[in-house]
DNA sequence: GATTAAATGCAATTAAGTTCCATTAAATTT
DNA sequence: AAATTTAATGGAACTTAATTGCATTTAATC
């Protein structure tokens, strides 16, 4: 859980996963930082947080990399493997703290599996 | 399944998905027909094979689409939710004909479902 | 054979993500 | 607290998947 140097992108980039279990499209971090930061920073710090085993990454609808903290992992193991829902509408996307049955596959060896829902979410589903 | 116009450019990339149920990423589809059409026109014909409920589409591992032929899908009617396993190896991605149990999300309406399975197929799990 | 509208070709564009290299700034040492 | 070291950053250029606009072609119909 060490990310080496505490600089103050590295601190600006933590803080938006800090308080929240919300997950963020790298786009939007970009986005978020633009006026601190160049976005080649933004996507090596979100590199290292998700070596450290703080943030895990999945993606969304368009192939849209995105990011949200981890709960159980660490540098070693990463075991945040949960089901990911995205809205249609809104874009939001929830980690789902429910695990999934993982098919098994003859002669096969299945080392992640990853599973996105999309529909409508809360807010949307109206 | 009426793709208006028999072109020569839709016979060609029918006849790739017609013997076999292979997916295909579209990287390789337009590799695959560089030399008879332009790259637009593969997209464009995947686009309404999809439409006409011949193909099912979905995300590979580093977000690039592929295309796979549809069994039980019509123009109206998309049924092709099984999950699809990637080699991490050599790449290859397999539709897997088996249902995958869609976890319940309160207040939430899920339209679909992806599930991507990561790891080795039986030629490289040696 | 003439018509017409769908399909195509081609070039330009968009957008996510990556790479290279010079510069900056944390962290450590003196 | 100045000097040193090296991780981290900035910025521009590049790569690649995918899309768009428009002129041209061609399959299907009349």
């Amino acid at each position: 859980m060490i990310s080496s140097r505490q600089t103050q992108s590295v601190k600006l980039v933590w803080q938006v996963f800090e308080k929240t279990d919300n997950a963020y499209s790298v786009v939007e971090l970009v986005q978020m930082h633009k006026h601190t930061m160049n976005k080649t920073t933004v996507y090596r710090i979100l590199e290292r947080f998700e070596k450290d085993g703080r943030l895990h990454t999945f993606l969304g609808k368009n192939g849209l990399k995105w990011y949200a903290k981890c709960h159980d992992c660490t540098s070693h193991k990463h075991s945040d493997i949960h089901p990911h829902f995205q809205c249609n509408e809104c874009g939001k996307v929830e980690c789902l703290s429910v695990s999934v049955q993982i098919p098994k596959i003859p002669n096969h060896q299945i080392d992640q599996a990853n599973m996105l829902l999309l529909g409508q979410c809360e807010e949307c589903f109206a």
